[in-house]
DNA sequence: CTGCATCCACTAGGATACTG
DNA sequence: CAGTATCCTAGTGGATGCAG
């Protein structure tokens, strides 16, 4: 199964259906669309929210909000608050966070590289 | 921007803004989680419909079928049908699919890796 | 076995307005 | 500027039935 392969070398025994669920869960947060478009807009700089919503094409306030607030449960982003006025709210990658952009460039690189080959099996696709 | 940054160094002019949309196309079909669970599942095997369904855990008939048609239009997996009774129908990845399995594998090693750091960071942001 | 169509509950996600 | 709350629509996704 996936999940098992998602498990391999885990602790065994008690810990195993949790770990399994909760191992699911987080590729769920982590493999969707906004949550990788910001861990890449993101990179090595640390953004405000109003710049990530410039980088972030496309992305609207609530979806930005929403997927920070879950980035930041899961510990891959830190939020600073730096209590002036206005406020100013700054956003980094956490270690764990940074580990990740290996596989987000991966999967830009492997879209960029494909594009024509994409464009070509959709033609056949159609006719 | 990001969607910039997904299209460095392709061709410029007046295919910019066609391939950039295009390119977030292909960003969100294959940017979710089904596509990837089931990419990773096929791996180098072929498998029928039916062992997809079992591999894929959680994976409903309607989502397998929907990413499948999804993948096999944007040529990330071959589709064979046998005229049988009853009918076997096989899927594989193709060449550009299985270039994607390492970006796959990358985010399911570091699921697995950072799990325990994950939930630590749960923990502190409850509380 | 595989695939399509249908119904239905539910959530995703945009627009907007309001608070600190 | 950043965040929350609300409304509202379009789409997601499960269950089921039927056809090849």
């Amino acid at each position: 199964m996936v999940t098992k392969q998602l498990l391999a070398g885990l602790p065994e025994d008690a810990d195993l259906r949790r770990s399994d669920s909760l191992a699911r869960e987080i590729f769920s947060d982590v493999a969707n669309k906004w949550a990788l478009l910001i861990i890449e807009a993101l990179g090595e700089r640390t953004l405000r929210f109003g710049e990530l919503r410039d980088e972030v094409e496309g992305v609207s306030h609530k979806m930005l909000t929403q997927n920070l607030r879950m980035l930041e449960r899961n510990g891959l982003v830190d939020r600073t608050v730096h209590p002036t006025v206005p406020p100013r709210v700054e956003y980094t990658l956490t270690g764990p966070g940074r580990d990740l952009r290996g596989a987000v460039d991966a999967i830009c690189g492997w879209t960029h590289q494909h594009l024509s080959h994409i464009e070509r099996a959709r033609g056949r696709f159609g006719g």
